[in-house]
RNA sequence: GUCCCGUUCGUCUAGCCCGGUCAGGACACAGGGUUUUCAUCCCUGCAACAGGGGUUCGAAUCCCCUACGGGACGCCA
């Protein structure tokens, strides 16, 4: 079999939209599944809204998500230019293919795409005309998607427009064509128009590619499509917001395809290895926020410590914590990688261990003080840890049960809930003990010893 | 209006092709447990085959109709 060459062919206009992001993801992952070639084109043929800031948007998160490309803007390849704008010689070779085998017809300054058959004329409906039609044989698409769709095309279209710039139809199929493209991997909102790329396929001669439509993302909220405005839709958002590029790729693969069995989370190289056309679903999904966060948290976890830290480090000094040093964030990080839900509140999160002048939780200091003595508990523990020595987690687990059994207590939980306060200003966070530990004996016994008079109920 | 595609828990989905399972999983939600913890983790629960006709001993699965949703019908891409 020949090798599978695919393409993702974006019109870039200031924001990548998560459906496009999924488009490039399928074709992407396609490409690394079967060992094939992924091509970016830039369909940039409508001059008004092109601009090289929104072609920056596109490449840039294409590659913050990672989606590699192996032929086009920036790396080249054997079948360029990869800008539909400088391959205007190409489209006027093909277009002349059309005149010579008489397929095409000049009417108003425009270039149509004469489809064969029986015309007739009629009054429509939705343009409200008298117009000439004709019963054109029903292309037969195969989808590699849906299946068998027969559809025929009912009136020639325009190619080139009369201001002489050929149309998205044909430079779409003529680049396809061009460039070998053997797999159309595209959103559902295309399968109507296959029917005119299937014509431009034959009347070039070319064999027709394998067709993949797959299902549009829904808006969560309101009726139709993912809304082209307003937050949450667009690459951008989810980089600003700090999430992890993996996590956004691994929720979007599940958005309209799926393993078949029960498995969500997936190394990179699982997906690539799993990934395939038949596990791709007919119906439209619906974008949900909550689940993106879930896959991102489960990957955020998955991270390997060291990548973990040198993507928090930037967030945290971008947030203004002081970072002075990175054994000891390392070691804050190691504690509250499993606990904290995304990079975007890590800082909010871990902030209280790089600055002794930490805000208090109101709340939770008005819970801690509504019952008991908290602040003799906290003497009894500034007591007996200043005189710790061995300042580790198995001592320090040791010497707050001595307290408690001292005090006629089973656990030392009673003494806890001061302690944190007193240290962290918040009433959660990485488990006690070894937040302690980790924070060591002059960092902890300062911050009980300030307390009392840095906060007053 | 015409044509095309679709329809399983609130959401993403498995099962459908090759009829027979308490219709499974995940997110969300609710309740319980663990925990110093409005974090994490564990358990339990909630909750679906769009409707109607067929075919069949038996249908989420096959056929037909209806409804609903989405898309296309641009000299946008």
């Amino acid at each position: 079999m020949s090798q599978v060459r695919v393409r993702f062919a974006p019109s870039p206009t200031g924001s990548f939209h998560l459906g496009s992001a999924r488009t490039a993801l399928f074709n992407w992952l396609y490409a690394r599944h079967t060992g094939g070639t992924f091509v970016l084109r830039v369909e940039d043929t409508d001059k008004e809204r092109n601009t090289p800031e929104a072609l920056d948007v596109l490449l840039r998160g294409m590659r913050w998500l990672g989606l590699d490309w192996d032929e086009g803007p920036e790396v080249g390849g054997d079948y360029g230019p990869y800008f539909q704008s400088e391959r205007r010689a190409i489209y006027d070779e093909y277009l002349q293919k059309l005149w010579a085998a008489d397929r095409v017809y000049e009417k108003d300054g425009a270039v149509f795409f004469r489809l064969e058959g029986e015309r007739y004329t009629e009054y429509d409906e939705y343009k409200k005309a008298e117009i000439e039609k004709v019963r054109a044989k029903p292309q037969v698409i195969d989808d590699a998607v849906r299946g068998v769709v027969e559809r025929a095309e009912e009136r020639d279209f325009v190619i080139v427009r009369s201001n002489g710039e050929p149309v998205f139809h044909l430079v779409n199929v003529v680049d396809d064509i061009a460039m070998g493209i053997t797999h159309v991997i595209r959103g559902e909102d295309h399968l109507s128009n296959t029917t005119k790329h299937c014509e431009l396929f034959q009347a070039f001669g070319a064999p027709l590619p394998k067709f993949a439509h797959i299902p549009m993302i829904l808006s969560s909220t309101g009726p139709g499509k993912m809304s082209k405005r307003g937050d949450g839709v667009h690459v951008e958002d989810y980089e600003r917001r700090h999430f992890l590029p993996y996590g956004l790729v691994n929720f979007l693969a599940l958005l309209g395809w799926n393993a078949k069995d029960d498995q969500e989370l997936f190394t990179l190289a699982e997906l690539i290895e799993r990934f395939d056309l038949p596990g791709i679903q007919k119906g439209n999904a619906r974008f949900d926020e909550k689940k993106l966060s879930h896959v991102n948290t489960e990957q955020i976890r998955r991270l390997p410590l060291g990548e973990f830290a040198a993507l928090a480090q930037p967030i945290l000094e971008a947030a203004g914590v002081a970072i002075d040093d990175v054994n000891y964030m390392n070691a804050v990080l190691k504690l509250s990688q499993e606990k904290v839900r995304s990079l975007e509140e890590l800082p909010g999160f871990v902030a209280y261990f790089f600055d002794d002048n930490f805000n208090f939780d109101e709340k939770a200091g008005e819970r801690i003080f509504k019952k008991g003595e908290p602040l003799d508990r906290l003497a009894e523990v500034k007591e007996i840890l200043s005189a710790v020595v061995d300042w580790s987690a198995e001592m320090l687990d040791r010497t707050f049960m001595d307290l408690a059994s001292a005090k006629g207590h089973e656990k030392p939980f009673a003494w806890f809930p001061i302690t944190r306060f007193a240290v962290s200003g918040v009433s959660g966070g990485p488990d006690l003990i070894p937040m302690l530990a980790m924070m060591g004996k002059e960092r902890v016994l300062s911050r009980m010893e300030a307390f009392p008079s840095r906060y007053t109920v």
